[in-house]
Order: structure tokens, then sequence, then C-alpha cells
DNA sequence: ACGTTTCCATACGGTTGAGTATGGTAAAGA
DNA sequence: TCTTTACCATACTCAACCGTATGGAAACGT
């Protein structure tokens, strides 16, 4: 699943679906505000006519694939941390998350660059929001009290929000590096005390 | 200083300062692909006729208005930072300097959501770079070898990062409210082990 | 006093990208 | 077979910007 647009090349008729998908595809690669509509209909191999028959205009594009990229993450969320016991390991599973689902990270890491955007703002609110919640719970059964599972949770998140944007310049070690794992290990370690 | 140009609204003529000033502010409030020069013309009280005396194009006057950021910056990191003999409390004025300097601040923040720019992505290396070093070098003066001070100046240096993140999406505690200070007790308590 | 800078206004041309108007074609029902 | 309906192409308009061309006015040197 990312690929149902693009390898249905043989179709003869497109959904808002295909759109929708191709455009979080620009979004993390160019960011939100590269969603042009004619590139985009190029890149589909069709003309702005056929943009403007699915969806009345640019906004109510991006409307539908930052919902469909929220509920993506909300889902993705819950499978890969919701299924670990151990509360320390989903946190370790949090951070390294950082170098699978890419495309889906990527959008939220070009989303993180238009957060003055209308209608990314409150996006990443609710995701920084329903994220951190998660932390923070995982921090309260490790057994930590409220107030320090909260600040330790912003802690942990804004960790992992500054890592992805000295990844995009270039100011962080390569995921596939050992230099990674080594710092990882030091992350872990300050910021989940104990065992 | 950071209002060079908006006190001196008597001035018969501008000066390319009072351009690279108003650039900073316009960067700060709405970013830099804000900076279109006719709105910013209309902000000094002139038209672009005006702007193109005294710069050859758009480009010239962003050069020149972050090479004028990046240099108080640094002056800034070295004031405020180089004075203080002991490392920890340099790594906790660094954090609470989120607060001060308001202008230099937000137009760092500004920035790091046009990191795709080619002329912004050089300057926040050199920036980040410039800051990272700061942290490695106070947290080797605290004890730890060079290859834990690099782990730990990286970690703390994102957790700064992320900080602003959360701060531009309203999700950061008010500077001037207790929690903010619960919060940063937290942080430097975390990052900045002894003591 | 007069020409020369310095600084700015006005008017124009060019590009980009959003949105509209309208018509064409293939497939699907009647 | 004939007509809808779904889907898309083509050809516009419109607005926002960048950049240029040119002329005007105050200030300054001599």
């Amino acid at each position: 699943m990312a690929q149902t647009a693009v390898k249905k090349k043989e179709r003869s008729t497109l959904s808002a679906g295909d759109w929708e998908q191709q455009a979080l595809v620009l979004i993390a690669e160019k960011g939100i505000r590269a969603v042009a509509i004619e590139s985009l209909a190029k890149r589909m191999g069709v003309t702005k006519g056929s943009f403007y028959w699915h969806f009345s205009n640019r906004d109510a594009l991006l409307e539908q694939s930052l919902l469909r990229w929220e509920k993506h993450d909300e889902a993705n969320l819950q499978m890969s941390l919701g299924a670990i016991s151990d509360p320390r390991d989903r946190l370790r599973s949090f951070f390294r998350r950082t170098g699978r689902e890419k495309l889906t990270h990527n959008v939220y890491s070009s989303l993180l660059t238009a957060a003055d955007h209308p209608m990314v703002e409150p996006l990443l609110e609710r995701v920084a929001v329903r994220r951190m919640r998660h932390i923070e719970t995982a921090f309260g059964e490790i057994g930590f009290d409220p107030g320090e599972a909260s600040h330790r949770a912003r802690l942990t998140y804004s960790t992992y929000l500054g890592f992805l944007q000295l990844q995009r310049q270039n100011q962080a070690p390569n995921l596939s590096s050992g230099e990674f794992e080594a710092y990882m290990t030091h992350v872990i370690a300050t910021l989940i005390p104990g065992k």
C-alpha cells in the first residue's frame, strides 16, 4: 500500500484516491507547496481537466490527502506500538520507526516545514498530541508519576522532532550506519532510565 | 537593536540595511517566502523602485539579510554562552535563551521551515554545527569523553530543535508560565547529569 | 546657478499557477 | 441505436510576483 495509484498504470480512468495518493508522494518529496495541480496532472499522465472533475479546487485535494495520511498514521501508530506490551520496548520501537514506513514518515517530515499552513497546523497538533499521549502512557506504565511522565514524554517527542530536523539537514547520522545505532543507544539510555 | 529601521520612520532616505532588517522581521513573522518585494516596499512606505536601487534582485536581499542574521546570531552565541565559565550553567543558559532575543530566535524558527531553500540550507547547517560544537565543548569540559560528548551534544540540540517545533505548534508550555520552568528543570536534569 | 548623484514613483512586460468554459470521446444504460 | 454520464483535453481568464525602463525630484558638489 503506497503504490495503489502508481502501479495501476493501465487503468483507463483515475479515481480521487489516486490523486490524493500521488499528492502525498509529492508532499513527501518536495513539500506541500510543490503540489501544483498542473505538474501533478503531468505526473499522472493527464491534464488539469481531469483534476477539476474530481476535486473542486486545490484545497479540497489537500484536505482529503492530509486526512488520508492522518488516518494511515493513526492506524500505523496503533499497530507498531499498541502491540508491544513492554513500555520500554514500545519506546525503543517508536524511535526506530524513523527508518521504516518511509512514505508516511517523509510526509510528516515535510509537513513540519509547513506548520504555518492553515490546514497543516491543526493536523500536526492532533498528531503530536496523539503521539505524545502514547509515549506518556508508556512512561506511566514504567512507573513515573503523572507529572514526571508528562515532562518526559514531551522531552522524548522533542528529541524525535529535533532528530527529524537534523536529518533533513543531513546533520544526523545515516540510518544504516553504525554511528546511528550508537547514537540511538545513547538516546534510549538517556531518555528511558532503568533496566 | 531590532528596530533600527522601524524607529527611523522620519528618515528621508532608506539604506540597504533597513531593507535587510525589515526582511528579517517579515521572515520571523511569515516565513521567507512571504518576502515579496512589493509588499515589503509597502511596509516601508515606498515602492519597488526604491528596492531595485538598493539591490539587484530578491536573492541579493535574502543573501544579505541572512548573512546579517548569521553574524548577529554568532555574536550572540559568543556573548551569552562564551562568558559563562561553568559548563553546566552554560548549557542551562542555552536552553533559557529560547525566551529572549525574540526576533533572532523567531527568524531561526522560521528558517527551519524553509530548509529546502538553496540559500537557507547551508546557513542552517553552519549554524547547527556551530551551536552543537559549543554544546559539545561544554560536555567535554564537564568530563565526558569525546564520543559521549558528541552524542550528548546532538541529543541536546535535537531537544532544542524539537522544542522550537512544538512551540510553533503552540504545543509547548508558555515561556512565562510555571509549567515552563518545571519542564526546563526536568530537561536540564535529564540532559545534564551530575551536580 | 547648474549639472550630477541619489533615491524613489510609475508604467510596463513576462512568468507561474489557480480556476473556468467548453467541447470531445468512450462506455454504459435504455 | 441513441443518449446519457463519466472522464479528460484545450483554450482561455485572472491574480500575484519578479524584474525593467524611464522619468522626476531633492540634495549636493563646484
